[in-house]
This record gives C-alpha cells, sequence and structure tokens, in this order.
RNA sequence: GCGGACGUGGCGAAAUCGGUAGACGCAAGAGACUUAAAAUCUCUCGGGCUCACGCCCGUGCGGGUUCGAGCCCCGCCGUCCGCACCA
C-alpha cells in the first residue's frame, strides 16, 4: 500500500506548535519591519488602534484579521508596506480602575498593555512592532503638547467659555454619553449645565474645507461621507437685524439680530422668538418675573425630558415688538421659546408658520395664526390655506407684494439684495451668512490621566505657554484617587511653578487633553516614531501618508475621522506635514455578534456554558452543569454585560490563529456584522485540517511533467489556479474577503478531485506536476489570512524560502481563455438549453447552432422566430 | 420627523455593465469506512408536479420599461443605522 508514506507524516495539522514556531521565525529574521529608506513604492496599511481595556476581543481579531490580509497581500507584490501598532492609552477606565482596586492608572495601562500585545502577537499579524507607541508615553505626549502650542501659535487655539455638564458629587465634567436621564453615570447627581472656561481646537475656521474635500475621498464609504456632511451641517441664509419698538423694549436694546436659510418668506412672518438664554430674553426677564419663572422652567426641562420639549412648543410673550424690515407699520411679537437654542445662528429667528412645521406648531398653540407665502405648482394660490401640516416644497411666492410670482431661489436672491443695501442705524439691516451646525472642538477635560495642557496662568502675565525646552510637563506619579475631583488640581506642589515670563508664582493648567486629540495624529507618528526632537520629520510623513488604507469600527465614523482631518490640516499649517487629508482610502467593518442565552431566573448564561440538542429541526440550549434548560434569546453584538463573549484566547488555545482569522474573514461581507458561530468556527477547523492533508498528497506527486501533451484533467487543475488568483486579486484589493474565502474552497475542492483522481492511477498525464504548481499558488493565495498553515504548507512543498517572503503569483492569462464556450440559451427569456461553440463563433454560427436545438424546437411550439439576439460570450435568447 | 442602507433557500451569503438566480460555506439527510464513535470520503439538498424526459412557480408586496429584471422606473410594506427642535 502505497498511503504507508503519508502515515509517517503528522496526520494532524498542530497549530499549537506550529504557530508560536512560525512567529518566531518571522521575529528572529525581522521580517515586518519596515524600513523608511526603502526605494520601492509604499503601501501604509493601518488599523484603528485599541484602547487597552485589558483583553483583546473579537472585534479586534476581526479588524486586524482584514488590515493583516491587506499588508501580506502587498508585501507580496511588491510593496514597501508599513503596518504599525499602538495604543490609544489615555482616557478615564484607567482612572476608574484607580478608584476602584487602588491600581495606579499607569500600572493598569502598562499590565493591560503587555497583556494585549501578547495576545495580538498569538494571532501572527505582521506588525512592525519596533514602531509601536503608547499615547500614554511622555516620549508621544511631549510632541503633542509641543504642536498644542505651535497651534496656538498659529492661531488655532481658543479660550471660551463654554457649557459643560457638571456632576456636583464627583466635582467633575462629564461627556454627553455619560449623562443618562440628567444624572451622572456614576454618583446619579443631577447635572447641572456650568459654563466653565475651556481650550478650543478651531475646526470651525476649516468646517467649509472639511465639507468641500469630502468630494476628494474617494475611497471612503459615502455612508461615512454623509454623515460627516451632516455633522458639519453646511447652511446658506441671512442675518437680518429688525428694529425694536423703543416702548416695549428694555433700556439699551435697539434691535434683534436673526438668522434664517428662508428670508424668502419674511411677507409670512408672525413672529419673532429668542433662545431661553439669550440676552435679550434675560434683559427682558429682569422686569418680569413670570417670563423669568418660564425661562428657568425651560432650563430644567432642558436634559431631562427630552420626550416632552420635543413634543411641545412652548413660548411665552416678552412684550417686545419687532419691525418688519420692509413695512414700518407691521411690528411682531417677541416671544421667548424652548425649541431655540442659543448655540445654533444667532439663537434668535422669525417664524413662518406657513412653511415650517416647528414654527405652525406653535402658532397654532398660541393663535398667532398662518399666511401661506409659497404656492405649490398646480394650485390656486386663493384657495391654497394651511392648517397643521406646513407646506416646505417649492413653489412660487405669493401674498408677498413685491416678491409675488419669484420662485424661491429668486425672492431669497431679491429680499437678501434689498436687505443687505437697506440701513438701520449705520449698519446694513442684512448680511450673507454660511451657518455651521459643527461647533469648535473642546478639548478641556478636568482629570489625571490625559495629556496636561502645557499652560502656565499667571496673576501677572495671563495665560502663559510653557516654553519649548520645558516640555513634556508630565503628569506627577503621586496622586490619590480617593477624592472626587481631578488629582491634578489638588495635588500639594505639582500646579505651582514660576511664571516663564516674570518669575513670578505661577500656576499650571490643570486640565489635561480630549483623548480624541491622542488618536488625531498617531498615524503620522507611526512614520517615524523614534524622533526626539520634533512630532515628525514631514518629508518621511509626506511619503508614507495619506494612509493607503485604513480600517475601522463605523462608530467613529465622525468624531474620530473628523478631528483627525482638522489636526493633519492643522499639522500641515505648523510645517509637522504636507498634505491635508490623512486616509486616502477607509474601510468600516461590521461588528462581531453572538446569539445571547438567558437561564429562567433572567441571568444572562455565557456560551461556554451552554450545551446543545437538536430534535427535530428545532435546537434546544441547556446549562452544562445544572442542565436546566436555557432559553436561546436574540443575536446581539458581543458585550460583557450579556455575556454573549468568546474570548480570542480560548479560541487560539483550543483552534489557533489561522483558524480563528479564517472564520472571521469568511462568513459575511467585511462591512456587515458577522455571527459567531461554534458550528462556524469547527468548519473553519475542518478546512485547516483539509488543506493540510490535501497538501501532504500534492506533496507525495511525482513533480516532474513527463513528456507527452498534458491531459485534460491535468490542464484544469492549473486552470483553476489561475481563476482563483485572477479573481482573489480582484477581491484582495476591494477588501471582499469573503469572495477570496469562497474561492479558496473552489480551489481546494478542484485539488482534491485532482488528488482522487491522481490516486486512483488513472492515465493522466502531468497531473502530478499540474497539482504540485496548482499547491504553490494555492498556498501563497493562502498566505495572508492563514500565515502559518501556509508556511508549515510551503516548507512541505519545497517552496523556497518562507510564503511571507514570496512573490505574489503571476497571472497566466491564457489559461483564463477557453477554446469554446457554453452559452445558455433562452426562449422568449427563459432557460431552455445550452450550445456550445468555439469562443471565436460568429453570431450566424451561433444562430445557426440555436435553430438546430431540439429544446429550442420544442419551446417554439411550431412559432416562427422572430429574431434571435446573441450577446456575445454571455447568452442567447430567440423570440419567438 | 429628517437622512441613509438593506430585504435572495432552514441559516451566512454569491450573482450589481440588464443576460444561466442560489457559487462557497453552515445546518440537515443518505451511503462508504469503523467492533463502535469521532474524523474522513461520496452523494442529495428553493418549492411544486412527474416513473422519467421535462414542465410550472420562485429574489418583501403591487405595477411598469425591456427580447430578457434580484439588478432599472413608480407606488407600498418591513428591518436596521445615523441625526434628532440646526431656523
Amino acid at each position: 500500500m502505497s498511503s504507508i508514506e503519508p502515515a509517517m507524516r503528522p496526520e494532524r495539522y498542530n497549530p499549537k506548535e506550529a504557530e508560536p514556531k512560525w512567529q518566531a521565525v518571522w521575529a528572529e529574521r525581522d521580517l515586518f519591519r519596515t524600513r523608511n529608506d526603502d526605494p520601492r513604492p509604499t503601501y501604509y496599511v493601518l488599523e484603528m488602534f485599541p484602547y487597552p481595556s485589558g483583553r483583546i476581543h473579537m472585534g479586534h481579531v476581526r479588524n486586524y484579521a482584514m488590515g493583516d490580509v491587506v499588508a501580506r497581500y502587498k508585501r507580496a507584490r511588491g510593496f514597501n508596506v508599513l503596518h504599525p501598532m499602538g495604543w490609544d492609552a489615555f482616557g478615564m477606565p484607567a482612572e476608574n480602575a484607580a478608584m476602584q482596586n487602588r491600581v495606579h492608572p499607569a500600572v493598569w495601562t502598562y499590565q493591560n498593555i503587555d497583556t494585549m500585545r501578547g495576545q495580538l502577537k498569538s494571532m501572527g499579524l505582521s506588525l512592525d512592532w519596533s514602531r509601536e507607541i503608547a499615547t500614554c508615553d511622555p516620549a508621544y505626549y511631549r510632541h503633542q503638547q509641543a504642536m498644542f502650542l505651535d497651534f496656538l501659535k498659529a492661531g488655532l487655539v481658543d479660550r471660551k467659555q463654554a457649557k459643560v455638564n457638571w456632576d456636583p458629587v464627583d466635582h467633575t465634567v462629564l461627556a454627553n454619553e455619560q449623562v443618562i436621564d440628567g444624572r451622572g453615570w456614576r454618583s446619579g447627581a443631577l447635572v447641572e449645565q456650568r459654563e466653565l472656561t475651556q481650550w478650543f481646537f478651531k475646526i470651525t475656521d476649516v468646517a467649509q474645507d472639511l465639507v468641500d474635500a469630502l468630494d476628494g475621498l474617494e475611497r471612503w464609504p459615502e455612508k461615512v461621507r454623509l454623515m460627516q456632511r451632516n455633522w458639519i451641517g453646511r447652511s446658506e441664509g441671512l442675518l437680518v437685524r429688525f428694529a425694536l419698538e423703543s416702548s416695549t423694549t428694555p433700556a439699551g436694546e435697539r434691535d434683534l439680530e436673526i438668522y434664517t436659510t428662508r428670508p424668502d418668506t419674511l411677507f409670512g412672518a408672525k413672529f419673532l422668538a429668542l433662545a431661553p438664554d439669550h440676552p435679550l430674553a434675560r434683559a427682558a426677564a429682569e422686569r418680569n418675573p413670570e417670563l423669568a419663572a418660564f425661562i428657568e422652567e425651560c432650563k430644567r426641562v432642558g436634559t431631562a425630558q427630552e420626550a416632552i420639549d420635543r413634543a411641545e412648543k412652548l413660548g411665552f410673550d416678552t412684550g417686545i415688538r419687532a419691525v418688519h424690515p420692509f413695512d414700518p407699520s407691521w411690528t411682531l411679537p417677541v416671544y421667548v421659546a424652548n425649541f431655540i437654542l442659543m448655540e445654533y445662528g444667532t439663537g434668535a429667528i422669525f417664524g413662518c408658520p406657513a412653511h415650517d412645521q416647528r414654527d405652525l406648531d406653535f402658532v397654532n398653540r398660541y393663535g398667532l395664526g398662518n399666511t401661506p407665502v409659497v404656492c405649490p405648482p398646480d394650485i390656486d394660490p386663493a384657495a391654497f390655506v394651511i392648517t397643521d401640516t406646513a407646506y416646505d416644497g417649492d413653489g412660487r411666492m405669493i401674498n408677498s407684494r413685491f416678491l409675488d410670482g419669484l420662485t424661491i431661489a429668486e425672492a431669497k436672491e431679491e429680499v437678501a439684495r434689498r436687505l443687505t443695501a437697506q440701513a438701520l442705524g449705520n449698519a446694513p439691516v442684512a448680511e450673507r451668512k454660511v451657518n455651521f451646525r459643527l461647533r469648535d472642538w473642546g478639548i478641556s477635560r478636568q482629570r489625571y490621566w490625559g495629556c496636561p495642557i502645557p499652560i502656565i496662568h499667571c496673576a501677572e502675565c495671563g495665560v502663559v505657554p510653557v516654553p519649548h525646552d520645558q516640555l513634556p510637563v508630565v503628569l506627577p506619579e503621586d496622586v490619590s484617587f480617593d477624592q472626587p475631583g481631578n488629582p491634578l488640581d489638588r495635588h500639594p506642589t505639582w500646579k505651582n511653578v514660576p511664571c516663564p515670563s516674570c518669575s513670578g508664582p505661577a500656576r499650571r493648567e490643570t486640565d489635561t487633553m480630549d483623548t480624541f486629540v491622542d488618536s488625531s495624529w498617531y498615524f503620522a507618528r507611526f512614520t517615524d516614531p523614534t524622533l526626539t526632537d520634533r512630532p515628525t520629520d514631514p518629508q518621511v510623513v509626506d511619503r508614507w501618508l495619506p494612509v493607503d488604507q485604513y480600517i475601522g469600527g463605523i462608530e467613529h465614523a465622525i468624531l474620530h475621522l473628523l478631528y483627525s482631518r482638522f489636526f493633519t490640516r492643522a499639522m500641515h499649517k505648523t510645517g509637522h506635514a504636507g498634505l491635508d487629508e490623512p486616509f486616502a482610502g477607509l474601510f468600516t467593518q461590521g461588528m462581531v455578534v453572538h446569539e445571547t442565552y438567558k437561564a429562567s431566573d433572567g441571568a444572562w448564561v455565557q456560551p461556554a456554558e451552554v450545551r446543545f440538542e437538536t430534535d427535530g429541526g428545532t435546537r434546544r440550549a441547556f446549562h452544562v452543569k445544572t442542565n436546566a434548560p436555557v432559553e436561546i434569546g436574540s443575536i446581539e453584538k458581543m458585550s460583557k454585560s450579556k455575556k454573549n463573549t468568546v474570548d480570542p484566547d480560548d479560541i487560539i488555545a483550543s483552534y489557533g490563529a489561522d483558524t480563528a482569522r479564517w472564520f472571521m474573514l469568511s462568513d459575511s461581507p467585511p462591512e456587515r456584522d458577522v455571527i459567531w458561530t461554534e458550528e462556524g468556527v469547527q468548519g473553519a477547523w475542518r478546512f485547516v485540517q483539509r488543506v493540510w492533508r490535501l497538501v501532504l498528497e500534492i506533496a507525495d506527486q511525482p513533480g516532474e511533467a513527463g513528456a507527452g501533451p498534458e491531459s485534460e484533467t491535468a490542464l484544469s487543475v492549473r486552470k483553476a489556479a489561475h481563476r482563483a488568483l485572477a479573481a482573489i486579486e480582484e477581491d484582495v484589493e476591494r477588501l471582499r474577503f469573503n469572495r477570496c474565502v469562497a474561492h479558496l474552497y473552489e480551489l481546494a475542492n478542484t485539488l482534491q478531485a485532482g488528488v482522487t483522481e491522481a490516486r486512483s492511477g488513472a492515465d493522466a498525464a502531468g497531473l502530478g506536476a499540474a497539482l504540485r504548481e496548482a499547491a504553490t499558488i494555492f498556498v501563497r493565495l493562502l498566505a495572508p489570512m492563514m500565515p502559518h498553515l501556509a508556511e508549515e504548507c510551503w516548507e512541505v512543498l519545497g517552496g523556497e524560502g518562507l510564503v511571507a517572503q514570496a512573490a505574489w503569483p503571476v497571472v497566466d492569462r491564457d489559461l483564463l481563455v477557453e477554446n469554446t464556450i457554453t452559452l445558455p440559451v433562452q426562449v422568449n427569456g427563459k432557460k431552455r438549453g445550452d450550445i456550445t461553440v468555439p469562443r471565436d463563433a460568429d453570431q450566424a454560427a451561433v444562430e445557426a447552432a440555436v435553430r438546430d436545438l431540439d429544446a429550442v424546437q420544442r419551446a417554439i411550439e411550431g412559432r416562427p422566430i422572430r429574431k434571435i439576439i446573441v450577446v456575445p460570450q454571455r447568452i442567447v435568447n430567440v423570440v419567438a
């Protein structure tokens, strides 16, 4: 029996041995270290770096597996690939851990980094670990401080008052997502709105450019570009000043400026409305206690009960009367209204109820009436009445004096033209204004575990930047977390410093930077992370950036990506980079989801504690220990709270990294959620073993092609390999990993069939050689996805060097074309048969073959053939 | 409410230049091997009718355009995501 030979080799592929072995070989040969002086074309692939929360999760596995496929593929294609990894290491969880476990944030963070680095290494990722950075390292954040000061000098930084969510129990500022039903998420205390002086990056200065440049980001998902566009929220409108009747107005107030995008509807105005915290509203409230009470009421409702202020439009008449800019005899009441935001526009509007639903709801409540001024096409203006639904569509102006008959666009233009020419006091009544929803980026955080803002406050000299030669401002290590508030602020000595300018006693800024700042330039730092005297070498940055392929979660579609786009522009302006857009290609991958399990008492049960039985097609679940039935719940994002997580370490320990990577890439399109199932992992594991057996058998095939013509089978094996190669090239380029997997399965099936035939002893000339050639292609195609298994197979097949260093195979185009093709034949659009014709058969030959077809004759049932449509290389349709 | 995406077998999905719907995998079923199980190998696998050849139906629903529609157009229904009074 010839099967004795394979039996001598290990039948089973053992990832526990093979994976660490190959990882050690790669590390020893320093295979993935990237050199900046390498002359080959560059390719920068980057996955969003992780927060060191403690352990990696399946989402990381999916994300990094994808990036690694791209990195290994591009390397095989001859690129100088940059594929680095680092840690988004500042942030609140470290401080929470400090409070709960009395462990210093730095200790906690670096321990987590050590654990997670080990986990990532066990995945076999082709990362350049020599470039590893942690944002909490002073070697990193000193440059961030330097850039902050550069930005300050360049006019990109502002210091101003802003409202924050203040937790009065914890003495801390809360992010919006930490405010739940108006209460602090930790303390449960009612959150107050406080005015604090904060540092801001002036992102609004580049808002227009941030919108415009979105059009150039062609390799970004349309969805993300749209979300950014909406977030920036550009609108074109008019600032209009209304004169106020002095007899109705608090002393010192003469006019009121509003913002509108619908100046065309000015003749439909019924009222003006102010935000509750508008200065004029406050002034009016001083002489009117009821108004003051109303304003207080609005503030209280503010954060707590979104549901209510969504439904009810409430207002209060201030008694102030404003004069219509086109008619001195026409006055409008000025209300304070709860649906007007001080933060947007001027905090004041004019209301045209006929054409704005909010305004209509408002007037219907207070009986102010409405006048339609835009009439829809095909409607009689005399019969056009608005009752409950405002009309915001297109049409022509009515009831609007000199605007009547104009289109909306014409009317907007006419009003703008007239009002900008008209004077009130010694200034024009109106001014054209582009407005943005985007606000400046507040970066001050009253926390310890973040990058200190390098500023000193001096009673004499005011705000003084820390001199460059005194950077970094390093966080003190001796801090306590046993009291609420910012440890930096109550540190006994840290904040006391001499003023750099006058040497008098001064104090440090105790706020630290938003952690989004840390992640807004790490991709640039990776290009030369050991530079000590400056954040970046702009020439090196420009060679690597923009990142060719950035991969991460959709949850960062807006803030992280927008801030990074701003920061790169700011780095450009201050000479740290020569470009504006950091990410040329962006891909947002889906989540990893899993079934949930619930015990009868309502407690969540971990997947590892559940056992399944199938009877008659229905699946039942039981607790492994108690055997109690467990309810199979909905499929949801893996989360600790629902206990539906699977630990990558466990999977790698039992199946190996390749199996985990393969499964994460195989089942669903990468942008969609993927369901983690035990069956799916086992399927991936079976494939690993199957590949191993297949390769062992092929390795035993005779290598020589031999004399004489190649058999049909041998040729088809070679063709299959080159078809898979061509398809996978296209699919990897477009990140369609699930299709790559399908092609590899298909090729494995073809190889399997070839091996079966070879084993049967059939006389197929050159089959052994064809299988060997196909297998060396197969293994190189597999290598980006299952790198360890591929190395092991490469070795068995006698490949030169390491497959991680092997060049990508070259497609033999001749093998992709068939000499004969099979065309499906339709009759009246329904498939009735096939014809097989030479590839270059002309129309007439095809038609003749089709007419002869039995199936066609049967289907036309004696009717004459009216027409034969031949789509070359695709299909034939007979019309009868 | 506004904006966007998506609806294909028991399941995850292919097929997007308008040209054979269901590639590939999972689950299921049958068989081979085995003392047995696991593993492995072979086969079946959208629904219906038919001994069979084959025929009919089928891509959320209803219309339309076309020789031909999962794909294009119109109108519904459903699911998911983002924004949430932005004047």
